[in-house]
RNA sequence: GUGGGUGUAGCUCAGUUGGUUAGAGCACCAGAUUGUGGCUCUGGGGGCCGGGGGUUCGAAUCCCCUCACUCACCCCA
């Protein structure tokens, strides 16, 4: 037997339902606030990936989907969203464009990971990029755009906050960081990091890492001028919005290509797979790859772990809707030509396709979630009648077949 | 990539110290009710006991390998 490919899911109709409701009220939400939807591949040329989300990181260096095409070159299965935009946004020469730009994606991403709970090969995400805002207000945007669609969905959500300063900044930290730690304990993995990406140890869990770090020197101490009154905009902004945040020095971030904001939303509702989305500011990413030196600031939201939450905005389910028709032989053939029209009036219609027996009829009916019946016999056409049965209260009447259209019409629950 | 747990019907799970034909509940189909769903009763279909190898007169059960799922670590969504 064939198994589906590790780390990957089916939906079946009821949970590819439920992502969809997910998909409409991200889609709706970016409209409300102005973003417009960039659909690009789900592969790109490996380079925008290794040079975009930077080769320390370790995306780059251990989950990518690549593989090489029969032209020889080297292809990846996109890890993460923002790349791709960006890489839409220099190509097309956007930036030529009315600025601020506003995008919102929505769609699988890859990464070969181990699988787990709330951890997939095959994800999927929602995001929104905004380019060519640099002050804070932007990121206050984008930060309230996730929030509310946690809200919506009526998820409960932490929103974390850090600033890890402009390149200037964060440069003189990180000397100063490696000059404290440089002699500390610290574990294998955190030696190596310390050379080429020091601000990881930050978030490194190892006790001895941990105990290393206190008394360190903490980023915001090294924050310059202008990212100071920055990150107190973002702060500001918030508080305006009423939206609650938590401050941690100690948020990173995979990505290389964050500076200043650095944000995530958590949960204490899925076990070790915590973070529900996440983003920040990344000012140098569009003219790392090859367009003009553009700000831009974006999230992205995992769509499965929401689902895994079962939010309540998906446990509403619709009440009964849409029309059976039950009928038999020698009728049948007849019964279902007389009520095609119904299809065509947009009327959900169903009948059965198995020759089954009348009370099974009404069984797939029942379960089927039908608000009606339409009860359609030899009898039934002899007298020029249907007969109508509320699924509900069971109760029936007679329709004359001459308006079946319109009287069906305009019963409730058809369309 | 490292470590732990679990694989028996579509689903949830029983299955004794290794012993005859592997069970239950739910779901599915049919009948009780030849024109009526939900409730009830009766019957039926459905299993390479994850896969391969070994021990044994005999393996769902014991051993080895493998695959899958799952949880944790790393990291993230």
């Amino acid at each position: 037997m064939y198994q589906i490919p590790r780390g990957t899911r089916d939906f079946l109709p009821e949970q590819a339902e439920r992502f969809r409701r997910l998909e409409e009220a991200a889609v709706r939400l970016a409209s409300q606030y102005g973003y417009g939807e960039m659909r690009t591949p789900i592969f790109e040329y490996s380079e925008l990936f290794e040079r975009g989300v930077g080769e320390g990181t370790d995306i780059v260096e251990k989950e990518m989907y690549t593989f090489q095409d029969r032209g020889e070159r080297s292809l990846t299965l996109r890890p993460e969203g923002t790349a791709g935009v960006v890489r839409a946004f220099v190509e097309h020469k956007l930036y030529n464009g009315p600025l601020p730009a506003k995008y919102f994606y929505f769609g699988p991403m890859f990464r070969y990971e181990k699988p787990q709970a709330g951890r997939y090969r095959q994800l999927w995400q929602f995001g929104i990029e905004l380019l060519g805002a640099e002050g804070p207000r932007a990121d206050v945007e984008v930060i309230a755009l996730g929030w509310q669609y946690y809200q919506k969905l009526g998820v409960e959500a932490t929103l974390v906050l850090n600033s890890i300063g402009c390149r200037q900044c964060r440069e003189e930290y990180k000397k100063a960081l490696v000059a404290y730690l440089r002699g500390g304990k610290i574990c294998k993995l955190c030696s190596g990091r310390l050379e080429r990406n020091p601000l990881r140890v930050l978030d490194c869990k190892e006790e001895s890492c941990q105990q290393a770090l206190e008394g360190a020197p903490r980023i915001s101490q090294y924050l310059c001028p202008a990212c100071q009154e920055h990150f107190e905009g973002v702060k500001a902004g918030l508080e305006g919005f009423g939206i609650p945040f938590e401050l941690d020095e100690r948020l990173v971030r995979g990505l290389d290509y964050y500076n200043r904001t650095t944000f995530e939303y958590k949960t204490k509702q899925l076990g070790s797979q915590d973070a529900l989305g996440g983003g920040g500011r990344y000012d140098g990413l569009v003219e790392l790859v090859g367009g003009p030196s553009i700000p831009a600031v974006g999230l992205a939201l995992g769509i499965d772990r929401i689902e895994l939450m079962d939010p309540p905005a998906l446990k509403a389910g619709e009440g009964r809707q849409g029309v059976w028709l039950v009928t038999m032989e020698p009728a049948a053939q007849r019964a279902i030509s007389l009520v095609h029209p119904l299809r065509q009036q947009g009327i959900k219609l169903q009948y059965d396709l198995l020759g089954r027996s009348f009370k099974a009829q009404f069984k797939q009916a029942d379960r089927s979630n039908c608000r009606w019946t339409l009860i359609i016999g030899p009898d039934d056409l002899e007298q020029g009648q249907a007969v109508l049965k509320d699924m509900e209260t069971g109760e029936q009447q007679p329709l004359a077949l001459e308006n079946l259209v319109q009287l069906v019409s305009n019963l409730e629950g058809v369309k």
